[in-house]
DNA sequence: AGCACGCCGACT
DNA sequence: GTCGGCGTGCTC
C-alpha cells in the first residue's frame, strides 16, 4: 500500500509517498527514510500506488493521536496559510509526548508464550533482528502508553485563598505570620502565592503547614467568590451540528454567562469544549469562571505553562471524558478527544494569526475543525472581525445590549500637556467616589522616541531603521522592534550637544504624571514585557479588590475583566493609528476603544484625540458594530480586500537592499497576470540588520495563485521569503 | 531542516 | 598539492 506522508520539522509545504504492508491509520507517525536519514513522518492518508517509493521502516505510536478532522485541518492550514505540512503535525504531537510516554511490545498470539514488554527490555532480551521478524510476521505489536508522573505543585503558580470563614480564621491563627497571611486573605479572591509572599513575607513552608491546618486553601485558578452563573434570557441555537455563532458586545463574562447553557448541555452530552481566548494572561481569569460554574475538569494550554503542565493537559486531552480546555492559540492543535464545541474569544484579536513558520491563523483554523467535525463553534467578541460578518446568516448573530455610553472625546489640538486638565478632572472626581481608573496607553517606556534640542537628531536602532525609546526606570534606550537595548545618555551621537531629551509619551511617563497630579492615590503600572502573566493578573486582582486605584497600562488592561470597580477609562494615544498605512488599523482601533467600553460597563470612557471628527470615533456612540462593519465590508468590496478577495503578503529579507531589490523585482515580473502592489520596501524596512521589502497580491482565485507564486519562489531560492496570506496587519 | 556536491582561498 | 569555507539543490 502506499502511502501520503508529511516529514516532521521539515520546512517543506509537500508531502511524500512510502510504501508498507501494514495498515498505517491516517495521523499516526511512522519512521522513514528521508534523503538518506532517519525521519519521523506523519501518515496523512492513503493513495494510490505508484514507483519509486521507498518503504515505512517503523511504526511509533501504534495508533493515531489525531481525528480524521484534524488531519483535514492541517492539510487545509499548509494549503491556506502555505505553512510546512510537517511542522503544523509537529504542533499536534509537541516533543514532550515522547518524553512522557514507552513503548510496549505487545504479543498478538499466545503461541510463542511471550510477555508484554517495554520496548528497551524487549530490545535488550531478543535484539533488533528479532523485533523486526516478529514485527513483519505480525506476531508482536508495538503500542504507547503514557508513563508520566502527575506533575508536582509548583507553588508560585498556585493561588491562595481562605478556607474557613474570617472570624474562625482569625481564632486559628496561632502565630504572627499566620495572622499576617489570614489578614492578606480576608477579601476572599485570593491571590497569588507569590503576591502572598511578597505581602506578607512568609514562607512557602509556612503556607504548606496552614494547609494542613485547614486555614487557607490552594486552587490552580482564583475562583471568583462575587461569580454566580445566572442562565442568560437569551435563546441561543441548539448546537448540536457545525454552525458558526457570534456573540458580539458586552463583557467577556456576559458573553459566558450567554453560551453558558450552551457549554453546560454540551458537556452533559459527555462531550469535552475548546475555549480560546487571545493571550495566556487571560486564562486563569477565564478558568476561574469555569470552575465556577462547571464540575466538569478544566485544563489550561498555553506557552506560559510549564512543559509537565501542558503535558498533562495534553494527555487528558486523550481520554473521552468531558472536560473543558482553556487556551490561546495553539489550542487548536490540541487533539482532543470528543470534541463537542469551540468557543473563540476576542476572535478579532491579532494575537491568533502566528507570524512566525508555521504560519496559521488560529480562528480560521478552528472554523475548519468545527466545519470538518460538525460541531458549534462559538466566536465570542465585544465587535469580531469584519469577516465575521460577512455572509452570516443574520439569525446567527447574538448581540448583547449595552448601556447607553458615557462618551468624552477630549480635542486635544487645544492642548499642550500629554494628559488633558479635563482627564485629570475626571479621575479627581472618580476617585473621590472610590472608583478605579484605567489609563490605557499604547506605548510602552517613558517616551517612544529620542531627539537633540539642538541639531533635531532623533535617535534610530542600529539594527533596525527604528526610534529608539526610553524606558526611564531601567535607564536604557530600546528598540521595539528587534529588542536591542543600550544604556541611556544625553549626549547627542550626531553634533555632541549634551541636549538629548525624551519626546512623546508611553506608560511609564503618563505613570509618572499622574502619580504627580495624585499624590496620595495607588498607582500601578502594568508592563506586559516586564510582568510575566500571574504577576499582571495579581495586579488586576488588586485593582478589582479595591487596593489599586489607579491601573496605567497597555492594551492588556483590556482583557477581558469585567471589572466593577470601574469608573473610568481612558485612551491617551489611539490617533497614530488610524493614519497607518494599513487597510485593517482602523477597524483595530474601533476594536479595542469597543472592548474597553464593554469591558468597564457603566464607567466614562475618555478619549483624548486630535481627530475628534472622525468616523470611528464617531461610530463608538453609536455602540452600533454592526453598521460600521457593514460600511467597513461596502468599502473591502470597492477597494478589493478581504474577505472579497484574499490578500496575500509576500517579504524578502536580504542582507543586501540592492540585491533585495533585484530579487523581488524579478519576483513580481514573473507574477504576470496577477494583481500586485509593490514591490516596495517594506514598512518597517530595515529591521535587525536585514533590509525587508514586500509586494502585495489581490486575488479571487487563491489556489491558482498560489501555486504560481510556489513555482516562482522555487525557481528564485527559498531563502529569505515569508508569506503571509490575510495577516491581520501588514508591518 | 539537514546533508551532499561543488567550486575557490590559506595551510601542512 | 589538500582542508574547508558555505552557496545551491534535493529529499518520495
Amino acid at each position: 500500500m502506499t502511502y501520503e506522508i508529511a516529514i516532521s520539522k521539515i520546512p517543506l509545504k509537500k508531502t511524500f509517498f512510502y510504501c508498507s504492508d501494514w495498515e498505517l491509520e491516517p495521523g499516526e507517525r511512522v519512521l522513514v527514510d528521508f534523503n538518506n536519514r532517519q525521519t519521523v513522518g506523519y501518515i496523512v492518508g492513503l493513495t494510490e500506488p505508484r514507483s519509486g517509493t521507498k518503504p515505512v521502516l517503523e511504526r511509533l505510536d501504534g495508533l493515531s493521536f489525531l481525528s480524521t478532522e484534524m488531519i483535514k485541518m492541517i492539510r487545509w492550514a499548509s494549503q491556506h496559510f502555505y505553512s510546512p505540512i510537517g511542522q503544523l503535525f509537529d504542533l499536534v504531537i509537541p516533543s514532550f509526548v515522547d518524553e512522557y510516554t514507552e513503548v510496549l511490545v505487545e504479543p498478538t498470539t499466545d503461541l510463542l508464550g511471550l510477555k508484554s514488554l517495554k520496548l528497551k527490555d524487549f530490545l535488550s532480551v531478543y535484539g533488533e533482528e528479532t523485533l523486526h521478524t516478529y514485527l513483519k510476521k505480525g506476531l508482536v505489536k508495538l503500542h504507547r502508553f503514557v508513563a508520566m508522573k502527575t506533575p508536582r505543585r509548583r507553588y508560585r503558580d498556585l493561588f491562595v485563598m481562605l478556607n474557613i470563614p474570617l472570624s474562625k480564621a482569625v481564632s486559628l491563627a496561632k502565630k504572627a505570620e499566620e495572622f499576617d497571611v489570614v489578614n492578606y486573605l480576608f477579601s476572599g479572591e485570593g491571590a497569588t502565592v507569590e503576591r502572598v509572599i511578597e505581602a506578607t513575607g512568609v514562607s512557602v513552608e509556612r503556607l504548606k503547614k496552614m494547609e494542613e491546618k485547614g486555614l487557607i486553601r490552594f486552587t490552580t485558578v482564583p475562583l471568583f467568590q462575587g461569580f454566580e452563573i445566572k442562565a442568560n434570557e437569551l435563546s441561543l441555537p441548539d448546537g448540536r451540528n457545525f454552525e458558526e455563532l457570534l456573540i458580539v458586545g458586552g463583557s467577556t463574562e456576559e458573553r459566558f454567562r450567554s453560551i453558558y447553557s450552551v457549554l453546560k448541555r454540551i458537556i452533559e452530552e459527555g462531550k469535552s469544549v475548546l475555549y480560546m481566548v487571545p493571550l495566556s494572561s487571560q486564562v486563569p481569569y477565564l478558568m476561574g469562571m469555569i470552575q465556577r460554574s462547571f464540575t466538569a475538569d478544566v485544563y489550561a494550554y498555553h506557552g506560559s505553562q510549564s512543559k509537565s503542565q501542558r503535558a498533562l493537559t495534553w494527555f487528558n486531552a486523550q481520554k473521552s471524558e468531558a472536560k473543558i480546555f482553556v487556551t490561546t492559540r495553539m489550542g487548536v492543535f490540541l487533539p482532543v478527544r470528543n470534541l463537542g464545541a469551540v468557543v473563540v474569544e476576542s476572535d478579532e484579536d491579532e494575537s491568533y494569526y502566528q507570524f512566525d513558520e508555521p504560519v496559521y491563523d488560529a480562528v480560521e483554523m478552528a472554523r475548519k475543525r468545527a466545519q470538518e467535525s460538525r460541531i458549534p463553534i462559538v466566536l465570542s467578541s465585544s465587535t469580531g472581525r469584519v469577516s465575521d460578518y460577512f455572509n452570516l446568516d443574520r439569525s446567527k448573530i447574538i448581540k448583547i445590549k449595552s448601556e447607553r455610553r458615557k462618551i468624552f472625546v477630549i480635542d486635544m489640538r487645544k492642548q499642550t500637556t500629554f494628559v488633558s486638565q479635563e482627564l485629570l478632572d475626571q479621575i479627581r472626581s472618580n476617585l473621590e467616589k472610590g472608583n478605579g481608573v484605567l489609563i490605557v496607553v499604547r506605548r510602552k517606556g517613558y517616551a517612544p522616541f529620542v531627539m537633540c534640542a539642538v541639531c533635531g537628531y532623533t535617535l534610530i536602532c542600529p539594527k533596525c531603521d527604528v526610534a529608539l525609546s526610553f524606558h526611564r526606570h531601567a535607564n536604557l534606550y530600546k528598540c521595539h522592534q528587534c529588542g536591542h537595548i543600550e544604556p541611556a545618555k544625553d549626549i547627542c551621537p550626531k553634533c555632541d550637544a549634551q541636549a538629548l531629551y525624551p519626546k512623546g509619551y508611553g506608560t511609564e511617563r503618563i505613570e509618572k504624571i499622574i502619580r504627580y497630579n495624585f499624590p496620595s492615590a495607588r498607582i500601578a503600572r502594568i508592563d506586559s514585557d516586564e510582568m510575566n502573566h500571574s504577576q499582571i493578573f495579581d495586579r488586576l486582582l488588586e485593582f478589582e479588590r479595591g487596593d489599586l486605584d489607579i491601573l496605567v497600562g497597555t492594551r492588556v488592561l483590556l482583557h477581558g475583566f469585567g471589572i466593577s470597580r470601574i469608573g473610568l477609562i481612558a485612551f491617551l494615544d489611539f490617533d497614530g493609528l488610524l493614519f497607518q498605512p494599513d487597510y485593517n488599523f482602523r477597524v483595530q482601533v474601533f476594536q479595542q476603544l469597543n472592548q474597553g467600553i464593554e469591558m468597564a460597563k457603566g464607567a466614562t470612557m475618555v478619549l483624548q484625540t486630535m481627530e475628534a471628527e472622525n468616523e470611528v470615533v464617531r461610530h463608538l456612540f453609536t455602540s452600533d458594530t454592526e453598521e460600521f462593519y457593514l460600511k467597513e465590508l461596502q468599502k473591502r468590496r470597492d477597494v478589493g480586500y478581504p474577505p472579497y478577495i484574499d490578500l496575500v503578503q509576500v517579504v524578502l529579507e536580504s542582507e543586501e537592499p540592492s540585491v533585495g531589490w533585484e530579487i523581488i523585482s524579478s519576483c513580481t515580473s514573473s507574477l504576470d497576470g496577477e494583481e500586485i502592489f509593490g514591490p516596495v520596501e517594506h514598512p518597517v524596512f530595515k529591521l535587525k540588520g536585514k533590509y525587508r521589502f514586500h509586494f502585495l497580491i489581490k486575488t479571487k482565485t487563491f489556489e491558482r495563485t498560489l501555486s504560481k507564486l510556489d513555482d516562482v519562489l522555487t525557481k528564485l531560492g527559498k531563502k529569505g521569503w515569508r508569506v503571509f496570506v490575510n495577516p491581520p496587519h501588514l508591518w
